[in-house]
Parts: structure tokens; C-alpha cells; sequence
RNA sequence: GGGCGGUUAGCUCAGCGGGAGAGCACUUCCUUGACAUGGAAGGGGCCACAGGUUCGAUCCCUGUACCGCCCA
């Protein structure tokens, strides 16, 4: 016997050691089956599960299942990425702690370190992954610094580097001074502050007296300074162009030129311009040749370029004593307070990155990108939803070359070597190098690459590339992506170029977005905040399988969804409603009755269930096929909560009581098989719990566990239709009488008569034949046919008929008279809206015939049912 | 500045050319033999605004307002 209550925490561990025991999550079980694959976004290893995560996992389990249950031979690659700087940083850390550093260690030992953090915190989402139910197939679970994988890395960059693709260049890099690293331009936040406008005179060489006044927000920075520059037609600047200022506080000459980028209506229309450290000063630089001066060490602070009064200042100690000396020299004219972005390190937002010209490698990402967007151009890749195609494009028309080197340990080291003449050498492996260099002495470049150059390949790299491996060949190209949009750019994009452009093929037929998840409030989550949802706490208080169901119900086609403790109640709840009703079958004997036909049922009531759950089994799989997964989720929760329980069970009950042997066996057999469906239909969504009912519903040990039965076909079945009418028919005729009951305040404990008026044959077959569930669920303790309906009845239409509740001395006449008029009123309107249609002449004579005809018909059941109320309301009188 | 998304019941959101829906919240009633993590019955909406297309617009088009995100 089932308990009265479903304990998550009690059989979601053992399900899932039950599930891969069974090897249920294993890839290449089924050779014979079509391939269904799914790569994990990996998440990295300094990661804990978050809600995001908690969704994008869910969703990727949702077709797995549904997809195995089909039986295709599925594959959900999971695994983790190594995130170079991240990890790093918390290692370093935790080494500060015992008073050691990085660089004390040297390379060697400090990876070791890293390792043996890995070993022991670095599975962490992994086993929170479990948790959560995800079926991945954890016998292949990579890691990107994995052997193979970093195989693979090698080939790619050797191969890039030999098609010319990957060259080192010096220029301007997005620097992370504390870290000492370049990052990526996709790393960068720009974070609105409040700062300052310093609007500061540069006195004019040649014009004793005279001042040029550039207006900046980095005044430090002047200490690099090599020109300033105008807009040539403006015309305030005319004159000056030409001409030479003297850079306070360094006595540098610097020219004044006329650049477009400089903007007439900005500041003063006078901008200094300090290419070493400034985006668009860099490009002025190089389009003037002007110097490029360096003036910050690589941890941010003054380098001995400078005056000797400012070297070894931090950035902002520098800007103070700038602006105090410009304004004891008379050279500060104005400081207006403005608030602009300001470039910060994405990670803890704190650091403020510093625009630095420094020799790495990149990689001319221009023509993998083209091939990149013809996939998706002729369709070889979607996006869904299609709107995100344009996200991509933008994204990748307008790309830049990509720096892939960073200075941090941790992370694939360039397979680069140099000679003492400075000559590169690129190999795979390090004796290849050697051989290159017919053995001279060679020492390696000391960067590693970008994390997300490793992530690139993940498509392939997991199922062995280079290697030409079964897998690679029957799994990839992948059949779908599920991700969230904020890494379209990030990893999207470079899967899809390093995916065209070395195995010739797009990584994957379709990009699933899913919702952003926002807290109750419709804020984004930050630790910072606060208001981090930490989806563990939520399994632990609900379980997953509530967390599951309700985050499938949340997945709209909207962009962000809203996720908090108030509305995984709803999926607790659904998960009790389950569990009861699978209590409720087991209490009536439903067992599951092997070949059991659904065609074959008798009873009304069997032959509705069975039309009705078929129609559940075309929708969500309908819906689960298209990718819309709220709608799959609600298609099922309706079906089970409303359908099923609200209604098949509560019609059974009288036939469980009192009717013919015959009629209960094939009601018992027809619940345990509509129940067997439902556990199908919802094991994707709620894997833990289904698999339990599976199990315990079962008198015989099943065929096969849950996770590997077959999903439900929907199968047209004679005669639903019919027991569908009639079923509505009793469903209206409850439901009304329950109304009039409630509303003439007629308690719940007394029971009535009820008769039924102006009845066709039809009517009064189906009141016979579900007399029983009508005065039960109506709570009536008669229903019969009549002629006339006697005095002091209240009354409402059904169909053809009139259903009539004497209720003598309960019923408060004035009270029923408002009731029917309202209905009446509301119902005349009803046909008044539908005469005024079919009497317009335009409608009548453009509007398509099926349209009139439904409109037609409309009105007639409208007018019918205006007849009826008025006839009601006459005979209170 | 460029691009994208949103504006529907108190809240969160579905719907998307022909009769306004769900969950939660709210009101009333119910310790009915699966379930109070439950059941029954209700109240509540000029579908942001203004034009246009159409026989017909919450739905399509244009514009406006406001909110949000991304990019510069």
C-alpha cells in the first residue's frame, strides 16, 4: 500500500543509482536505433548548481528521456570546463591562505595544486547534476583538460597556425591588472559610475598665453598623451590644427590634428588621445603614426615612462595628484560630475580593466565565421525561438579577430616554441618541436590558450576527435543545443565555427534558447543581491521532480521566466495529486491487465478516458516535439489534474461501489491502463517519482524499468467521440446543479431531487444509464424524467432540456429570478453580437462559408438557450 | 545612438484573425472512505494608447508612451 504521502528524499538517491545501474543513461545500447544527441553546455568547475542551470539541465532531460523512451539511442554528453581564470583565482587564493603564492611554487607545482583541487571540489555540479535527475550519459563524462580533448586542442591551434589563421600581433588588449592576463572583449562589463568630466587647458606651444581645453574622464592617462585632436570642420579649431601643445605635467610636445572621430557636440571638441591606452585613440594613432606610449606596469600601477612624481602610483592615486597639481598649475578649468561606463572585470566586477598594448596571439576568426553563418543562412542550424538568428548574425558579421592567449598557468599551453634566435616553432607535441628545430634548445611560450577555445571543439573533441571514432560518426553532427542567450556569442558561436570548419559540418541541427530565470520579484539573480534561488534548497524542500515540473511549466516562449519557493509549491502539489491518485487506483484494485486493449472498452465512461488520453498523448507529444515545453508540460498537467482525476476517477467511483462485476473488471483494467499512460506521458518532467509509481503499481515486476519503456502512441479509437457527448453532457449537468446548489445556499450535507424537463431520447438514455454518478457527485437523491417542473423549483438549461431542483421552502425566489436573469441577459446579448454579424451584408457576402455556417449555428444554440431561461423565469412567477 | 523583447484578471504569465484563459492570490462552503500538499462554487479584464488593413483585430501593419535586455 502506498503512503499517504510522496517522500522525495526517500527514493530520489535510489532511483537514480537504480537508473544507472541499469546502464538506462548509456549511448550506444540501441546500434540498430536512430541517434539522438545532446552536448552539455559544460558547466565549469568552479560552478554550483544555479537555477539557470537547474532549467537548461531540465530541459536537455526532457528530451533525452522522451527521445529514449522513443527508443533512439540517445546520447546527453556531459562533462566540465576547466575555466582558466576562474579557477585559478580560487586556487591562488586558498594558497594565500597558507601563505604561499603561485609564482613561489613555480608552474609545475602550482598545477598540481589546481589538480588536486579538482580532485576534490571540481565534481561538485556534477553530483548536483545527479540530483536533479539529469539522465546524461555520465560512463562519457569529459573534462577539457582531458587528454583527449587537449589532443585535440593542440591539432586545432597547429592546424589554425599553419592555415595562417593564428599569428601574434601587438596591439590593444582588454588587461585584467590584477590578474595580469588579457581577457576577451565578451569578459568585459561596462558598468555605469558616477566619475567626473575635468575639462583641462594644454597650453599651445607656439601661442604664448593661448590654451587648447580637452575635456576627460581618465586624466591620468594624459601622461601618455601624443596629441589632441579635432573634428576637421570645426570651425573653433580651425586655426590650431598644425600646431603643437605642450602636455602638462610632462612637457611632452604633442600635435594637434583634425580626425573625424573627434565630436564637435562632446566635452570641448577637443580630445586628447593616448593610443597606448585607449580603443579609439589606438586606431588615431595608427591612422597619424603617432608614438605609442606605455605608461602602466602590467599590475596597473605608474611606469617609469612617467614623470618621476607619479611612477609606482595606483591609477587612482595618480588621477588625484594629477588634478591636484593641474589645478595648482591653473590648468584644471572645470569639473563637471557625470556618470559613464567603465570597463570592469566580469567576474567580480571590481577591477577596472585598463586598455593595454601587448603582444599575444590571435586567431583571424573572419572566414570560419563566414562558414558559420552560411550554415545557419541555408538552414543547416536553427534558432529557436527564430528571433536569436539575428543575435547571431550581428554578432558574427561584425567579429574581430579573437585573442586567445592569456597570461595564467592553469589552462592548455600554446604549443609554441622558440629557438635563441627567437624562431616559432608549432607542434603538437613537444618532440615534434624538437625534430622541427633539429634539436636546438627550445623553450615554450608560457601563455595558455582561452577556456572557450577548448569549449569551441567540445562537439567533436567529447566524441574523440581527431581520432575518426564510431561515436563522432553516428553522433555528430548533434541534434540539438539547449542553451540560454547570454552565451549565443560566448560558445554558440565558436562551436559553430570551429564545428564548420574542421569536421566540415555544423556541431548541431538546432539551437534550443531557453528563458532567462529571474527571482519571484523579476530580478535578476546576483550573490551580491542577495536573492540568489539555489535550486538544491528547492529540490530538498520539494523535490526535484516538483522543481522539474514546475520549471517546464515556467518555459515560455518568452524570454525571461520568474522562479521562487511560492511556485514550486504548485509542482509539490501536482506531485501529491499523482501520488494520490495512483493511491486511489491501487485502492480499487486497478492493476495493469497485460495486452489490455483500449479499443475494446465498453463502458461509456472507458471509452472516454481512453479518447481523451489518446488526445493527451498527441498533445504533448506534439508539443515536446516542437520544443515548447510549457505547453507539453501543461497539455500533461491538465490531463492528469482535470481529465483524470477531477473527473474519470470521481464517474468511476459508483461503478466501483455498485456496479456489475463485468463493469468494474474493465473499469479496474481501463484506470490501471490510463494510469500506466500518465506515468509515461509525465516520466520526462518528473522522472523520480513516475519510476516509483511504475514500480509499486505493479503487483507482477514490470517489463522494464520507466526510464526505458516505451513512450505512448496515440491511436484513433471508434466511438470516443460518441462517449465523449455524453460524458460532457453528465460533466454540464453535475457542474450546473453543483452551481444552482452553491448559489441557493443549499448546504452540502442536504440532499435533493432533481428533474429533468423537455428531455430528448437521447437525454433520457444517458440520465439512465448515469443516473448513479449524478446523484452522487450531485449529491441528489433522485433524477428522473418529468413532465412539468412543479413550483418553486430552481432551474437552468441543459442542451434541449431543462433541469429542475425543487427545493420547496429553500429556495429564495427573488434570489433565482436575479440568477436566470442574469444568465438571460448575458445569453441575449450573446445573440444580439451574433444578428448583428450575420445581418451585416459585408459579412454575410466575404466572410468564408464554414465561418457563417459556425456563426449561424452559434446563434441558434444561443437563441435556443435565450427561449429556455425565459420560459424558466415565466413559470417562477 | 543601433538592435531586440515586453505592455492581457490583484500577481506571474499562456493565447494570437471570428464566443477572453491558466497558476497563484481573493470570497463562500465542505474534517464526503485517494488526496486539506485536498474538494466544490464564485468574484475579477474597454487584452497600454492612437491610427490603419479587414466583413471582422487582444491577435496583422504603422506610430506613440512606458518598462526591460543586448551592443556601441
Amino acid at each position: 500500500m502506498l503512503d499517504k504521502t510522496f517522500s522525495p528524499k526517500d527514493v530520489e538517491g535510489r532511483i537514480y543509482a537504480q537508473w544507472r545501474n541499469a546502464g538506462a543513461f548509456r549511448a550506444g545500447n540501441r546500434p540498430q536505433a536512430e541517434p539522438f544527441a545532446i552536448m552539455i553546455p559544460p558547466p565549469n568547475i568552479t560552478g554550483r548548481l544555479h537555477i539557470g542551470h537547474a532549467l537548461n539541465s531540465t530541459l536537455q532531460d526532457i528530451l533525452a528521456r522522451f527521445e529514449r523512451m522513443r527508443g533512439k539511442d540517445v546520447l546527453w554528453q556531459p562533462g566540465t570546463d576547466h575555466a582558466g581564470i576562474a579557477t585559478q583565482l580560487i586556487v591562488e587564493r586558498q594558497l594565500a591562505e597558507r601563505q604561499m603564492s603561485r609564482v613561489g611554487l613555480g608552474r609545475e607545482k602550482f598545477l598540481a595544486e589546481i589538480w588536486k583541487w579538482k580532485a576534490e571540489s571540481g565534481g561538485a555540479i556534477v553530483e548536483q547534476l545527479h540530483r536533479l535527475g539529469a539522465s546524461a550519459d555520465w560512463s562519457r563524462e569529459r573534462f577539457t583538460m582531458d587528454e583527449g580533448l587537449s589532443r585535440a586542442v593542440a591539432k586545432v591551434f597547429v592546424e589554425l597556425y599553419r592555415q595562417g589563421l593564428i599569428y601574434k600581433d601587438k596591439r590593444l588588449v582588454n588587461w585584467d591588472p590584477r590578474l595580469e592576463t588579457a581577457v576577451s572583449d565578451l569578459e568585459v562589463e561596462n558598468i555605469e559610475i558616477k566619475g567626473h568630466l575635468w575639462h583641462i587647458r594644454y597650453p599651445i606651444d607656439d601661442m604664448p598665453g593661448k590654451f587648447i581645453t580637452i575635456a576627460t574622464t581618465r586624466p591620468e592617462t594624459m601622461l601618455g598623451d601624443t596629441a589632441v585632436a579635432v573634428h576637421p570642420d570645426d570651425e573653433r579649431y580651425k586655426a590650431l590644427v598644425g600646431h603643437t601643445v605642450v602636455v602638462p605635467l610632462t612637457g611632452r610636445l604633442a600635435p594637434i590634428i583634425a580626425d573625424e572621430h573627434s565630436d564637435p557636440e562632446k566635452g570641448t571638441g577637443a580630445v586628447k588621445i593616448t593610443p597606448a591606452h585607449d580603443f579609439n585613440d589606438f586606431e588615431i594613432g595608427k591612422r597619424h603614426k603617432l608614438a605609442m606610449i606605455t605608461i602602466l606596469n602590467k599590475d596597473g600601477t605608474l611606469a617609469d615612462t612617467v614623470p618621476a612624481p607619479y611612477r609606482g602610483l595606483s591609477r587612482e592615486a595618480a588621477r588625484k595628484k594629477i588634478i591636484a597639481d593641474l589645478d595648482a598649475a591653473g590648468l584644471l578649468e572645470r569639473t563637471d560630475a557625470i556618470t559613464h561606463s567603465v570597463p570592469h572585470d566580469e567576474k567580480t566586477k571590481t577591477v577596472v580593466l585598463e586598455p593595454m598594448l601587448t603582444e599575444q596571439w590571435y586567431l583571424n576568426v573572419e572566414p570560419l565565421a563566414a562558414k558559420a553563418i552560411a550554415a545557419v543562412e541555408t538552414g543547416q542550424t536553427k534558432f529557436v525561438p527564430e528571433n536569436w538568428t539575428n543575435v547571431f548574425y550581428s554578432w558574427m558579421r561584425n567579429i574581430r579577430p579573437w585573442c586567445i592567449s592569456r597570461q595564467i598557468w592553469w589552462g592548455h599551453q600554446i604549443p609554441i616554441w622558440y629557438d635563441a634566435d627567437g624562431k616559432i616553432y608549432c607542434a603538437e607535441t613537444e618532440a615534434e618541436a624538437f625534430a622541427q628545430a633539429g634539436g636546438k634548445t627550445l623553450t615554450r611560450d608560457t601563455d595558455v590558450l582561452d577556456t572557450w577555445f577548448s569549449s569551441a571543439l567540445w562537439p567533436f573533441s567529447t566524441l574523440g576527435w581527431p581520432d575518426k571514432t564510431p561515436e563522432l560518426a553516428r553522433f555528430y553532427p548533434t541534434s540539438v543545443l539547449v542553451t540560454g542567450f547570454d552565451i549565443i556569442f560566448f560558445w554558440v558561436a565558436r562551436m559553430m565555427m570551429m564545428g564548420t570548419h574542421f569536421m566540415d559540418n555544423v556541431p548541431f541541427r538546432t539551437v534550443l534558447i531557453h528563458n532567462r530565470v529571474l527571482d519571484e520579484q523579476g530580478a535578476k539573480m546576483s550573490k551580491t543581491k542577495g536573492n540568489v534561488v539555489d535550486p538544491l534548497t528547492l529540490i530538498d524542500e520539494f523535490g526535484a521532480d516538483a522543481l522539474r515540473i514546475t520549471l517546464a511549466l515556467t518555459a515560455g516562449q518568452n524570454r525571461d521566466m520568474r522562479i521562487g519557493p511560492a511556485r514550486v509549491e504548485t509542482g509539490r502539489n501536482f506531485a501529491t495529486k499523482l501520488w494520490n491518485t495512483s493511491r486511489f487506483c491501487e485502492m480499487n484494485g486497478c492493476v495493469t491487465v497485460p495486452g489490455f486493449d483500449p479499443a475494446g472498452v465498453q463502458e461509456t465512461v472507458n471509452r472516454w478516458i481512453v479518447g481523451e488520453t489518446m488526445n493527451a498523448i498527441g498533445a504533448v507529444t506534439a508539443m515536446i516535439e516542437e520544443q515548447r515545453f510549457n505547453e507539453a508540460a501543461s497539455n500533461a498537467y491538465h490531463f492528469v489534474y482535470d481529465t483524470f482525476c477531477d473527473w474519470y476517477v470521481e464517474i468511476t467511483k459508483p461503478i466501483f461501489q455498485t456496479g456489475t462485476d463485468a463493469a468494474k473488471m474493465e473499469t479496474r483494467a481501463t484506470t490501471a491502463w490510463a494510469r500506466d499512460q500518465i506515468l509515461k506521458l509525465l516520466h520526462p518532467f518528473m522522472p523520480f517519482i513516475t519510476e516509483e509509481l511504475w514500480a509499486r503499481t505493479s503487483e507482477m515486476p514490470r517489463d522494464t524499468l520507466l526510464v526505458l519503456a516505451e513512450w505512448p502512441k496515440r491511436i484513433e479509437i471508434p466511438g470516443t467521440d460518441a462517449a465523449n457527448a455524453e460524458i460532457s453532457w453528465v460533466v454540464e449537468m453535475i457542474k450546473g446543479i453543483r452551481s444552482v446548489r452553491s448559489e441557493m445556499n443549499v448546504p452540502a450535507g442536504a440532499k435533493i431531487q432533481m428533474l429533468l424537463t423537455g428531455a430528448s431520447k437521447i437525454a433520457a438514455e444517458r440520465l439512465a444509464r448515469n443516473r448513479d454518478v449524478i446523484l452522487s457527485l450531485a449529491r441528489l437523491t433522485s433524477a428522473d424524467i418529468a413532465d412539468a417542473i412543479p413550483g418553486g423549483s430552481a432551474q437552468f438549461v441543459l442542451e434541449e432540456a431543462t433541469v429542475a431542483l425543487p427545493l420547496g421552502d429553500v429556495i429564495d425566489f427573488a434570489k433565482e429570478r436575479a440568477r436566470l436573469e442574469k444568465d438571460l441577459k448575458k445569453t441575449e446579448e450573446e445573440v444580439a453580437r451574433f444578428d448583428a454579424k450575420l445581418s451585416n451584408e459585408q459579412f454575410v457576402s466575404r466572410a468564408p462559408e464554414e465561418v457563417l455556417a459556425e456563426q449561424r449555428e452559434k446563434r441558434t444554440e444561443a437563441a435556443t438557450l435565450a427561449a429556455r431561461l425565459a420560459d424558466a423565469i415565466k413559470r417562477l412567477a
